[in-house]
DNA sequence: GCCGTTTTCGGCCCGACTGTTTTCAGTCG
């Protein structure tokens, strides 16, 4: 039977989203279906478990009628509504509505004039002349639309964070030396902590806009300005990143970085609440409106110079960015049960890490001082195994002889600071671990990883990790579903499954820090914890200025609203050696 | 199409910028 997956679906919704606005639906339908396709993208259970559960409506923006869509999707592998779409609406309309500048009315526009049905005709026809003439167009949209389709083939799609987030403080470092700049913030995605990035959001508190703009859209590594105005830019890099520039007064610092970090979603929601207490929300100030929801002119605004006034304008304590998806978090702030989200200080080691004994670039005793320099009580040294002969695995002969550096190096740095022995084991291809249990059992910490044959089917994939995660002597599974970031799509784990059998065998999931792999995701961070199943956040050093990435695991934590106490490796290295001592070692 | 200590019907967030317009529609975030 044909099975779709969570992803398929979402794609599907989206899609429908984008024909129905073409078609002119009304906008809350059309929003109803693309807050579906979010929040099924989003979510960390597969649609067959939580449909066989009859538990589809208990999805928030999912109703009865999408309930069903989704049922059908299950069980048949396709959508009827859909396909009665297709044949009203020509799917590579979508297409055209990607192209920066065109949305649903001059897709359709070019579609019923000329009709224009793919992103090569619509090239065509711009090249020609043919647009400026249509209703509503000119030569300069004509042209804008001829940009927009190159802009689209050099894009890349997302960036990871690991790229933008450096990129972005970099320009806002630039814009900071404007005098008249008061202060400078990332917000957006990048300020949440999302492991892929759109476009890059930067906010300049200053009186005069006009030199941090000119500043801004006159950068060398400017490809294209986008847009130009008083108080908001934006520009395309040469590397195809988008950025936005808002410049702001001081006093109104609060609305705007809370309205710029977003999501959308929280945004609407505390827009809502802001009604609720008499008050239109936007990014300048609350204002007071009448019964009619309209402003009253004359009333005096409320500014809000810091977020936390934002949020008490509403009655809530402040929320902390990274949660700030609408999954919870305003009722939580309201009920007084927001979680205490680990902070960077919490953490006292790290346990994933190589060194030249495999394919890293530091010995055993350089890997633990560049640990010890950055706050680290203890560590795990974690070669890769044998089999992955491409990363120099070692064989059992030299995991047994590195034991001893191990050692000694352990018996320097001691009491202050600690060194343990472990792997980083392959998943092998056929399902079988890469050391027998009896070496295994002589290491202080087991990690098993998946790094080959990433493609297999489902059955294959879940029989390699339950092997590992079921095995006494596995402590923990790193980078759970082996995605790459943007490249590599995760393996095709059944990760109720795979929840289980780590929940049973008290096995520790990893959330590998390295922006590229950022794995697990918040979603699944989440889902993990209200299990109860142990988690660690590891930078898989390979070189010194890996250990720095530690940051980027602890967002991709507190995405998934970890605390201290669901962290392992905020343990004190008393209760660590306890820990793996009590699993068998 | 979703959703409900204001509602099972009637609501559903808000503004900046651009390019085409003579006052605004379309797009984006």
């Amino acid at each position: 039977m044909a099975t779709l997956s969570n992803r398929e679906i979402a794609d599907t919704f989206e899609t429908v989203a984008d024909m129905l606005q073409i078609k002119g639906e009304i906008i809350h339908r059309v929003l109803s279906y693309r807050r579906a396709g979010e929040a099924i993208r989003e979510l960390p259970r597969d649609l067959h478990m939580i449909a066989s559960e009859g538990k589809l409506t208990e999805i928030p923006g999912i109703g009865d009628t999408l309930a069903a869509k989704i049922t059908e999707m299950l069980e048949t592998g396709k959508l009827e509504f859909y396909e009665r779409l297709t044949k009203e609406i020509p799917p590579g309309l979508v297409a055209i509505m990607r192209i920066n500048g065109v949305g649903p009315k001059k897709a359709k526009l070019f579609w019923e004039q000329l009709n224009i049905t793919t992103i090569q005709e619509l090239e065509a026809a711009a090249r020609e002349g043919k647009l400026r003439d249509l209703a509503g167009m000119g030569a300069k949209s004509e042209l804008k639309v001829i940009e927009g389709i190159e802009a689209l083939s050099r894009q890349t799609g997302r960036f990871s964070l690991g790229i933008a987030l450096p990129a972005a403080q970099k320009i806002l470092d630039q814009l900071l030396t404007v005098p008249g700049a008061i202060e400078g913030a990332i917000a957006g995605s990048i300020r949440r902590g999302k492991p892929t990035i759109g476009d890059v959001d930067l906010l300049v508190a200053s009186d005069d806009a006009t030199p941090i703009m000119d500043k801004f859209v006159h950068m060398e590594n400017v490809a294209r300005i986008l847009g130009h105005g008083p108080t908001k830019s934006s520009v395309e890099l040469l590397n195809g990143l988008q950025v936005d520039v808002r410049v702001l007064e001081k006093a109104r610092w609060g609305t705007a970085l809370n309205y710029f970090t977003g999501s959308q979603a929280h945004n609407i929601h505390m827009r809502e609440l802001a009604l609720e207490k008499g008050y239109s929300l936007n990014e300048h100030a609350f204002s007071p409106v009448d019964k009619d929801k309209n402003i009253i002119e004359d009333a005096p605004k409320i500014l809000c110079a810091t977020e936390e006034e934002v949020y008490a304008t509403v009655g809530l304590p402040w929320i902390p960015p990274e949660i700030r998806e609408d999954s919870g978090e305003i009722e939580a702030a309201k009920a007084g049960t927001l979680p205490n989200l680990i902070v960077i200080g919490d953490m006292q080691a790290d346990l994933h890490m190589h060194t030249t004994w495999s394919d890293g670039v530091l010995s055993v005793r350089e890997m633990a001082e560049a640990a010890k320099r950055r706050g680290r009580k203890y560590i795990v040294i974690t070669d890769h195994s044998r089999s992955l002969g491409i990363a120099n695995g070692l064989t059992i002969e030299r995991l047994l002889e590195q034991q001893k550096e191990v050692r000694m190096v352990d018996a320097m740095m001691a009491p202050d600071f600690r060194v343990f022995h472990g792997t980083e084991m392959d998943i092998n291809a056929d399902g079988g671990l890469d050391f027998p249990d009896e070496i295994l059992a002589q290491l202080d910490f087991v990690i098993a990883s998946l790094h080959v044959s990433l493609r297999q089917e489902r059955p294959q994939i879940m029989q390699r990790l339950l092997t590992a995660i079921s095995n006494p002597h596995v402590d923990m599974i790193g980078h759970p579903r082996a995605q790459y970031i943007p490249d590599r799509e995760p393996v095709d784990a059944d990760m109720d499954a795979v929840f289980e059998a780590a929940k049973k065998h008290g096995t520790v999931l990893e959330i590998n820090a390295n922006p590229r792999r950022l794995d697990l995701e918040a979603q699944y961070v989440r889902r993990a914890i209200e299990l109860g199943i142990p988690l660690s956040i590891n930078t898989d050093a390979h070189a010194e200025d890996h250990m720095d990435l530690m940051p980027y695991g602890i967002l991709t934590a507190r995405r998934g609203w970890a605390e201290a106490k669901n962290i392992i490796n905020t343990w004190s290295v008393e209760r660590f050696v306890e820990w793996t001592t009590s699993r068998g070692k």
